[in-house]
DNA sequence: TATTGTTATACTCTATAACTATA
DNA sequence: TATAGTTATAGAGTATAACAATA
């Protein structure tokens, strides 16, 4: 006989994936933030840049859609970017209300710096993985995005 | 020869194990929230009954310190979940400072509802996963927590 | 004087609504 | 009239700082 709740097993809350996943991931998002704050830039604007570079979106429009933000958040986040140098706004000729965003050589380069942060952050978040559960969890990780329908890749 | 960035490749940032986290579990934290709002509770309330509940805390200082928020927030939270009757707060004897926080039977009978709902949402999640994939994502999530020292898992 | 809890205040983030330009 | 973008405003969430009670 079990007890109904089962406070401590399995069953439990903090055993539960979507537990785990909400706690990691505010957990990763922090280390992440932290580590590109000195580059001047934030995990939405990594997250604008990579849907740019994934050919996703190109209006502002596109972007807040994948992104799932609000319209008025790509307007800041993008004037930000543009502020730095990371991309430009070109108006669509073909209809001059659209703005069409595209990375710059810089910006490429600084999504490269994204990257290399990241993957410093899986070395050591992931330390205490054996390489066949890195690379498990690095499959169904990336089946569990597609099944979301993650927005920025 | 390989592009420096790797745009596309296994070590661009949307492949990455921090990226898929952070977007993950924002996704997760947010389906979370909508399923208990029904009951009136925000995951920051199911968090700190977990840490009740999992004994690793007990007065709002503790309790600040493992859940990694200001003890100003330990106290709507607390307001919050004792008014709706699912924790008490009694004066610690030996130091009238302190308020002890202990889960009520509705209390209990909330987190279960919380786990039920985790586990609906679980079993949404992953269903793209085979039965040995899930079980290996578990037990590499479970080694994640562990290592970062998670406040509440 | 130091610490726990509380209250008051301010800041960050983001969404909603109003506005402009273009279609 | 409808849509893309922008600006202005407002709300949620949370932290910091001041305060009260107890040690």
């Amino acid at each position: 006989m079990r007890f109904m709740h089962d406070v401590k097993g399995e069953n439990a809350l903090p055993a539960t994936v979507v537990f785990r996943l909400g706690t990691l991931g505010s957990i990763a998002a922090d280390m992440f933030a932290a580590k590109i704050e000195a580059i001047g830039l934030k995990p939405k604007h990594a997250g604008l840049m990579t849907a740019l570079q994934a050919g996703v979106a190109a209006s502002q429009q596109e972007l807040a859609s994948k992104l799932g933000v609000a319209p008025s958040l790509v307007v800041m986040l993008a004037d930000h970017l543009e502020g730095m140098g990371a991309v430009q706004r070109v108006r669509d000729p073909d209809d001059r209300r659209r703005q069409v965003l595209t990375l710059t050589d810089h910006g490429r380069k600084l999504l490269g710096d994204c990257a290399a942060a990241a993957r410093e952050l899986d070395a050591e978040l992931t330390a205490g993985l054996t390489a066949s559960q890195l690379g498990a969890l690095q499959r169904s990780l990336a089946i569990l995005a597609e099944g979301v329908g993650l927005p920025t890749g």
